[in-house]
DNA sequence: TATAAGCTTAGAGCTAACTCTAAGGTCAAT
DNA sequence: ATTGACCTTAGAGTTAGCTCTAAGCTTATA
């Protein structure tokens, strides 16, 4: 049985954050002691890791949350709950890489014509460029 | 001389915006009229452009403000502030993108492992996956 | 037994950039 | 003069995921 800073430790979480998922619903100690302390078993741990695994794979909590509820009843769902929700992430990961790769293309032109040097703004290619409206082409 | 709807209307930003801008004094209307009605010029609208230009390439409505005072200051500022802020910001997206990329990775592999039919879920590979840490690879 | 470390809870605070509400004033048109 | 659309302000609410605080117990060690 651990107390919540082993838990802590040995996830690489804080507590903070664990009592926190609690209160999400996501996780849950099996046991108290009789003064009200949280015990995990390894039960309990797995499932942390489960959260982390899934938090590093890009889940939000709330899609953790229906993750796990199929991790705990595996028979009532099926493999298509569990891509629909990996497929609806993958998407949203998608759309935010490429409004990214659009400010880092920006970025990298907007270097590319400036000259860096200690002379003052009054021709800074940059400034001029922001001022253009960087030279059209951004709808939205 | 334009009211606050008339630059939204131009700018495509909402006066609720616009209030917020000009509160986080990044703007300002040029005049007011007596009842407090706020009217903007055409400078009014030009800089509302660069700052919208430069949420387009990424910056923060912090760095926008520094920015802004290059701007209109551009004699007591260098080229190589303006490159300071453009490359740190760049740093910090090509950071945001590596995650995203590996996130990307993550989640097409998984789906690339599972049916994804209707059948239960006691066997899927995404969740046999998540159970597993991700098969180990992910520090942090 | 005293001290320190760690546990509990409810709830506030943080970040960023909006977004909206309430309560009221203004303006053009009917 | 009365709609209705628009304007003003201060300030609260939203989103996500923590992060921290306060006030008070509990537990282990010296
Ligand atoms: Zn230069
Ligand atoms: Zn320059
Ligand atoms: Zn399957
Ligand atoms: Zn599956």
């Amino acid at each position: 049985m651990l107390e919540i800073s082993d838990l802590a430790q040995q996830t690489g979480l804080s507590a903070h954050t664990l009592r926190y998922y609690e209160k999400r619903g996501l996780i849950k100690a099996s046991n108290r002691s009789e003064a009200g302390y949280r015990f995990y078993t390894d039960s309990d741990v797995r499932r942390v890791q489960f959260v982390k695994a899934a938090r590093n794979a890009g889940f939000s909590l709330n899609d953790i949350g229906q993750l796990l509820s199929i991790r705990v009843d595996k028979h009532s769902h099926s493999c298509q709950e569990v891509t629909d929700i990996t497929q609806k992430k993958l998407l949203e990961v998608n759309a935010k890489m490429a409004e990214l790769q659009s400010m880092q293309q920006t970025l990298e032109l907007l270097l590319a014509s400036c000259c860096g040097g200690p002379e003052n703004a009054t021709h800074c290619s940059i400034m001029e460029a922001l001022d253009a409206g960087l030279s059209r082409e951004n709808e939205n």
